[in-house]
RNA sequence: GGGCGAAUAGCUCAGCUGGGAGAGCGUCGGCCUUACAAGCCGAAUGUCACAGGUUCGAUCCCUGUUUCGCCCACCA
């Protein structure tokens, strides 16, 4: 043994910055491409530009690392593609905020100094949050990081936009889109905030116009009935049966309007007829889409009655809805008003009511490519985890609407689309024109608006690797092997990704699509600013460490489940580091001066001592649930196998264990202990390094020979001639003696350092040569001053007692043994004994059970059936003896 | 309204194709035993939400109920 340089307690700050700086000086998360290796691929979802860490980036990247670095120590070519997605309005935003406070605003730069405006945001600011998955140890091949708005990702843009336009997919229509009147801006549905309000529902009275009765209908926004062009009941409403196909009019604008029968209108709401107003209402607008109604707008962009409202023109929309209200009352078409709260769409900006409006915008058809994408989950070409995702992805793909892909904004890419201003020709080439190629006109205008963000993303797995050009990385790494992200943008983000795939390239863009959940706090709520409920990973980081905050997402990531997050799970964990870090150094105190093959004598496992067979099966075991975890992705599992089997078996059992013959003056034992626990360690390393690389690269790189990274080193194959049932058994009986010795000293309040001598009778001879076998080490572990092992004899008096499966253990204490309270636990233990004895007995005795079950199942209810009586008996027998000390 | 999921120890959660209920944290008792007090040893704790059904056998499969959560659509 030497003294060993490690220090006590892991520290994490301090060792991750030196393998960050080694790691990337040595370029060790390139990826590899070497001929006739299996490759794996991940593409990063593509974090905004503008984005800060938080947990939901901390547990997918830690999800993807731990698969890439598993897939690089296997040897596979593995690359894990990271870069940046550009978040069209987000960072626009963003520079917009920063003018506002200089007194500026877009429009003062124009378009193309606040675009190099922003580019300069981007150059200075947008590398934050790059740097912050690099410090989780995020394993990506750095220098190929792209983003949404490079150069070659443009270009894949444009590619796909001209040859989609081109197959008709691409069309410009009208749509209805939120406006917010006062941001003057469209926005997302995501934008649109929804609020409980206190509002008013209006039962307006619309007259038959044959004059043979009337139809009333309710609404909370009278004001726009000024642009209805028809009434919707339900098809089945036997109230309103015939008066479908007749028409109605329309008060005060005294127009006529027809009355249709459409399924959306909802049967038992209001007065069931529904007044449609299909340019300022979302569902009217289907509604009119489906009926072939005509469209008219009676509101401008700012929210005040244009030219179509007649009397009403230039009223605020508020300020409408009171006048018409009025009106409506003066002539007799008002029947009632009623309070009415319900959620009405802000915007969440300014959290003015939005204005639902049509315009033009560009659209993707998605029928076809939706088939397609549909179809690769069906028939398993794409496989969803968890799989109860299908039925979802399904119901998206059958109901897709077309896609507007078109904003209203500046940053982004730009729509390549031209209009001839002269002859009406619409121009979409690779090329930029100069002048019309039908009339030769130059005066061609350019498209303002810019392409959804999605659209760009949904080509990421592919153009990040350089298509259109046929490149080396396409050929290697397309389709990649998994993407990694989040439910919440699997139909925004995933199905398009598919549909793209499969459309330009042929092929789905990944195997495999694993789906974890939302982090949530500790009460499963949300983790959002507004709450201020968020932990900060960069915090959790700097006060647990990256490993125990790597380790606990990971030990808390169970498919289909929510992840809550509580910090007292890191700081347990952190602990576990620690552990880690003691374990080792211990062993590098007595490892540090040794030579590596030392390790050599795990390759004859046969040969070795009980313990040492036993450590290595469980070692191998381990392995292999590792190993099927990361295949499947069941990352809780691996961290659960790994957490188990390094605290409880490794460091409880073996280390205790081998500590005398680490001490032992017989060389030959010396070196078998140190290369046994030289090779159990080094497994333990290969294992976990995917989710804790940091303390395991440390660790690794301070023990014996000449080492190059753990990072690329390779992961343990199987190993079956490791498993030993045998050691298993043999194991489990000592530990059992050891645990009843320990529990007589404990419940007998005496002190550790006390040495005991202790009896203990075993019936069995198996059990009993383990026992014999293992004598001196049960000693030590126990404390024992002399431990005799018989098969039957006196049962010494006054002695506390343990009885385990098949052996009892006597501990004689003069007039110590407190026999009230051994009384009451044996007691209770007879108690139980005898409940799960009527369980077996009543199975056994059951003939169905007999003849139904399978064969082993009734010889293992046999062998629990003979292992209870037995122990009843010596339970028995205990209790006997104990009456008799009273 | 439609869909999905969850209900297991005080708390946070495992328990993967039905066959003896587990972990971490917390609690209680005892220990500075020369890797680790961020530790060691020992102990207590559960009608596996409820009611039925299938089965020789159900925490696990099916049906219903209750509670909670999420997603989608939002009702004029």
């Amino acid at each position: 043994m030497t003294e060993t340089l490690l220090p006590k307690t892991y520290e994490f700050a301090a060792t991750e910055e030196k393998w960050l700086g080694r790691w990337r000086a040595e370029h060790s998360f390139a990826a590899n491409m070497t001929e006739g290796r299996p490759a794996f691929s991940i593409v990063i979802p593509p974090p905004n530009v503008t984005g800060v860490l938080h947990m939901g980036h901390a547990l997918n990247n830690t999800l993807q690392d731990i698969l890439t670095r598993y897939h690089r120590m296997k040897g596979d070519n593995t690359l894990w593609l990271p870069g940046t997605d550009h978040a069209g309005i987000a960072t626009q935003n963003v520079v917009e905020r920063q003018l506002r406070t200089e007194g500026k605003n877009k429009n003062d730069l124009g378009r193309d100094a606040f675009i190099e405006r922003i580019w300069q945001w981007r150059r200075e600011k947008g590398g934050a949050i790059v740097e912050q998955l690099k410090k989780l140890g995020a394993s990506c091949d750095w220098q190929r990081e792209r983003f949404t708005m490079d150069e070659g990702l443009s270009k894949a843009v444009r590619q796909v936009f001209v040859q989609l336009y081109k197959e008709g997919l691409i069309y410009k229509g009208d749509y209805i889109v939120n406006r917010c009147p006062s941001c003057q801006t469209a926005l997302s549905d995501d934008e649109v905030e929804f609020e409980e309000r206190d509002g008013k529902l209006y039962y307006i009275r619309y007259p038959l116009a044959d004059g043979s009765g009337e139809l009333v209908v309710a609404t909370t926004r009278p004001e726009t009935m000024l642009g209805d062009t028809a009434v919707a009941v339900h098809p089945d409403d036997e109230r309103y049966r015939a008066f479908v196909g007749k028409e109605v009019t329309l008060p005060i604008a005294g127009r006529a309007i027809k009355v249709i029968a459409d399924t959306a209108v909802e049967l038992g709401f209001g007065t069931g007829a529904l007044k449609v107003t299909p340019s300022h209402d979302r569902n009217d607008y289907e509604m009119g889409k489906r009926h072939n109604l005509s469209f008219m707008k009676v509101m401008d962009d700012r929210g005040f009655m244009n030219e179509n409202a007649g009397e009403y023109q230039g009223l605020d929309r508020f300020a409408c809805r009171e006048k018409i209200v009025a009106d409506l009352r003066a002539d007799g078409f008002l029947v009632k008003i009623e309070d009415y709260k319900h959620a009405v769409g802000a915007c969440y900006r300014c959290h003015t009511v939005i204005e639902p409006a049509t315009s033009r915008q560009w659209f993707v058809a998605m029928r076809v490519l939706a088939d397609e994408a549909k179809a690769a989950v069906e028939d398993g070409r794409v496989r969803l985890h968890p799989k109860s995702w299908r039925a979802n992805f399904f119901g998206w793909m059958n109901n897709i609407r077309d896609w507007c892909i078109s904003r209203q904004i500046w940053w982004g890419h730009r729509i390549p689309s031209w209009d001839c201003q002269d002859c009406g020709e619409r121009i979409v080439e690779m090329a930029d024109p100069s002048r019309c190629p039908h009339c030769g006109s130059a005066q061609i205008v350019q498209e303002e608006d810019v392409l959804d963000t999605w659209f760009s993303s949904a080509l990421w797995p592919f153009s990040t690797m350089g298509w259109p050009e046929k490149t080396k990385e396409l050929t290697m790494f397309y389709p990649t092997s998994v993407l990694v992200t989040s439910f919440d943008i699997l139909f925004f983000w995933v199905a398009r990704m598919m549909m793209m795939g499969l459309h330009f390239m042929g092929e789905p863009p990944f195997t495999d699509v694993y789906l974890h959940a939302l982090v949530r706090d500790k009460d499963g709520r949300k983790m959002s600013k507004s709450l201020g409920n968020g932990i900060d990973p960069l915090d959790v980081m700097a006060s647990y460490g990256a490993d125990a905050m790597r380790f606990t997402l990971t030990a808390l990531a169970a498919q289909g489940r929510e992840i809550r997050l509580d910090l007292e799970r890191i700081e347990g964990y952190k602990h576990f580091i620690n552990k880690i870090w003691n374990a080792a150094r211990f062993a590098h105190m007595h490892l540090a001066d040794c030579d590596e093959h030392i390790r050599e004598v795990a390759d004859n496992p046969g040969q070795l001592p009980m313990a040492y067979r036993w450590i290595l099966s469980r070692a191998e075991a381990t392995a292999e649930v590792v190993r099927g975890a990361y295949d499947n992705f069941l990352f809780n599992e691996a961290a659960q196998a790994g957490y188990q089997f390094i605290w409880t078996e490794f460091c409880d059992w073996y280390l205790e264990w081998i500590k005398a013959d680490l001490f032992s003056a017989d060389d030959e034992v010396k070196a078998t202990a140190k290369g046994v626990l030289l090779t159990v360690l080094e497994t333990i390393l290969h294992l976990t390094h995917p989710i804790i690389p940091f303390v395991t690269e440390e660790i690794w790189s301070v023990l014996p020979g000449k080492r190059s990274l753990l990072m690329t080193a390779p992961f343990p194959e199987p190993r079956p001639s490791w498993r030993d049932a045998q050691a298993e058994e043999e194991m489990a009986v000592v530990i059992e003696a050891i645990s009843g010795l320990r529990a007589i000293r404990s419940e007998n309040d005496i002190h550790p350092s006390a040495k005991l001598t202790a009896l203990v009778l075993c019936p069995g001879e198996a059990k009993r040569a383990v026992l014999t076998a293992n004598g001196k080490r049960i000693a030590d572990l126990a404390r024992l001053e002399s431990l005799s092992i018989a098969a039957s004899g006196d049962k010494p008096e006054k002695s506390a007692s343990f009885v385990g499966l098949g052996l009892e253990i006597f501990v004689p204490l003069q007039g110590l043994v407190d026999v009230a309270a051994e009384l009451v636990k044996n007691e209770k233990e007879l108690v139980r004994v005898e409940e799960k004895l009527a369980q077996v007995r009543k199975k056994l005795g059951n003939d169905n059970f007999l003849a139904k079950a399978q064969a082993e199942v009734v010889a293992k209810e046999r062998d629990k059936l003979a292992e209870l009586e037995a122990r009843l008996a010596l339970l028995i027998s205990a209790g006997d003896r104990l009456q008799k000390m009273r």
